[in-house]
DNA sequence: TGTACATCAGTGAACGCGCGTTCACTGATGTAC
DNA sequence: TGTACATCAGTGAACGCGCGTTCACTGATGTAC
C-alpha cells in the first residue's frame, strides 16, 4: 500500500544508516541486502523502491560515512585543541572497538580500491577535502601543512587498521599509543573517565 | 588417477602461490576456490585433496604472505641502508600498483579483523615478529625502538592503503611522498631508473 | 621379479544454500474532475 | 466537497546464478606377498 511521504523519507534514512554501520562492521560482502532491510525493520522486497541496486546503496554509504568523518574535524574551534582532540579520539580504544560508528577509510579503503571508477571518485574527493581541512586546521603554521596532514592521516589509518586486526590487547594498545606519541597526544589512560 | 608425490607437492605449492596472490589482489570474498584451482591449472574437484576448506587455504595464505613480508626486512645488512631500502620499496608506486605481490597487512588486515581466533592469532604473531625485527634492525640506537617501529609501520600501512584507494595519481603520489619525507626517505623520482 | 590389490590426486556432474533481483499483488495516499 | 482513478512503498514468493563442498569414477603409482 501507499505510505505518507515523510514516512518514506524516514525509512530511506534508516536503511542508509543501518547499511552504513553494517558495511563498516562486516564489509560490503559480509552484509546482504536482506540483512540491511531487516535491520531497518522492513523486508528485502521493498529495497528497489529506495535504491537501484546494492552497488548504489554502497555508493551512498561511502559518501555518507566520509562526510561524517569530515564533520568530525569541526567539533572544536581552537586550533591546537582541535588537533589533539581529533587525533586522541581517532587513536582511542573506543574507536578501535566501534568500527560501525568509526572511520570508513580504515574499514573500507581496501575494498574501495578494488571497486571501479565512481566509488573511488567519491572516496578520493572526500579524502582530498579531509587532507585540505586537516592541513589548514591542524598544521596552520607549518611550511608544508599538506604533507603533515597526509603523513598524520596515514599514521591514523594504519594504526587503527593494525590495532583492529591484532588479537593481543597489549600489543594493540601499544600500537595506538606509539602513534599517539608520534602525533603529540598523551597515551590513553588505563581506565578512561567515561 | 594417482600421481607421483613430487608432482603433488609441486601442485600444492602452486595452488598456495596462486591463492596468495589472488586473495591479496581481490580479497577473500573476491576469489572463488574454482578461480584458484583454474589459475593453478586444475579443476575445482581436486581442491579437497590439498586443503580441508577455503578457510584453511586462507589461513595458509595469510601465514605465507606474512612470512614473505618478514623475509623482506633481511634483504640488506647494513642497518641504515636496510631501513631506507625497506621503507623506500614499501612506499613505492610499484608496491602500490602490485598488491598481488605486496604486503598482506595492507590488503587484508580489515578482512582479517573480521575473522575469528585462529586467523587473527597467526596475523598477530607475525606482526609482533615484524615489529620486533623492525625495531632492532631499523632503530637500534633509539631509546624506545619498538615505539618507532610501530609508528613507522602504521604510517607505511596507512599510506599504501590510502594511495591504493585513491583515484587521483597526483594525490596518490603526494601521500606516498609525504610518508617518505616523514620517514627520512627521498621522494620517488618521476621516472625511476628501472 | 611378478602379480594382485590398495591408494589417492585427479575429473566433471551434482548438492544445497544464500545471494541480488524481479514480480504479482495490496491498499492507503495523492490527484483529476 | 465527493467520487473515480492513478500512484507506489510495502509483502512474500520466485527467478537465475555462483558459491563451497561432495561424490562416483578413473587409472597410474605404491605396497604386500
Amino acid at each position: 500500500m501507499r505510505y505518507p511521504p515523510e514516512e518514506t523519507i524516514k525509512r530511506h534514512e534508516s536503511i542508509l544508516k543501518a547499511a552504513s554501520q553494517m558495511f563498516r562492521e562486516h564489509g560490503f560482502d559480509g552484509v546482504s541486502v536482506a540483512d540491511v532491510m531487516k535491520s531497518a525493520g522492513l523486508t528485502h522486497g521493498a529495497f528497489p523502491a529506495h535504491f537501484a541496486s546494492k552497488e548504489e546503496l554502497i555508493l551512498a554509504c561511502v559518501e555518507r560515512a566520509m562526510q561524517e568523518m569530515l564533520a568530525r574535524t569541526d567539533r572544536t574551534f581552537n586550533s591546537e585543541n582541535a588537533k589533539t582532540t581529533f587525533f586522541s579520539n581517532y587513536l582511542s580504544t573506543q574507536h578501535r572497538d566501534s568500527p560501525q560508528r568509526g572511520c570508513a577509510m580504515t574499514t573500507l579503503a581496501p575494498e574501495i580500491a578494488r571497486k571501479s571508477g565512481k566509488m573511488r571518485g567519491i572516496f578520493t574527493e572526500n579524502v582530498a577535502a579531509l587532507i585540505d581541512k586537516m592541513g589548514r586546521k591542524f598544521f596552520p603554521r607549518r611550511r608544508n601543512s599538506r604533507n603533515d596532514a597526509m603523513a598524520a592521516l596515514s599514521m591514523l589509518v594504519g594504526a587503527i587498521t593494525l590495532a583492529r586486526a591484532i588479537d593481543d590487547e597489549t600489543l594493540s594498545r601499544e600500537i595506538l599509543n606509539a602513534a599517539r606519541l608520534h602525533l603529540g597526544v598523551a597515551p590513553e589512560t588505563e581506565s578512561p573517565e567515561k
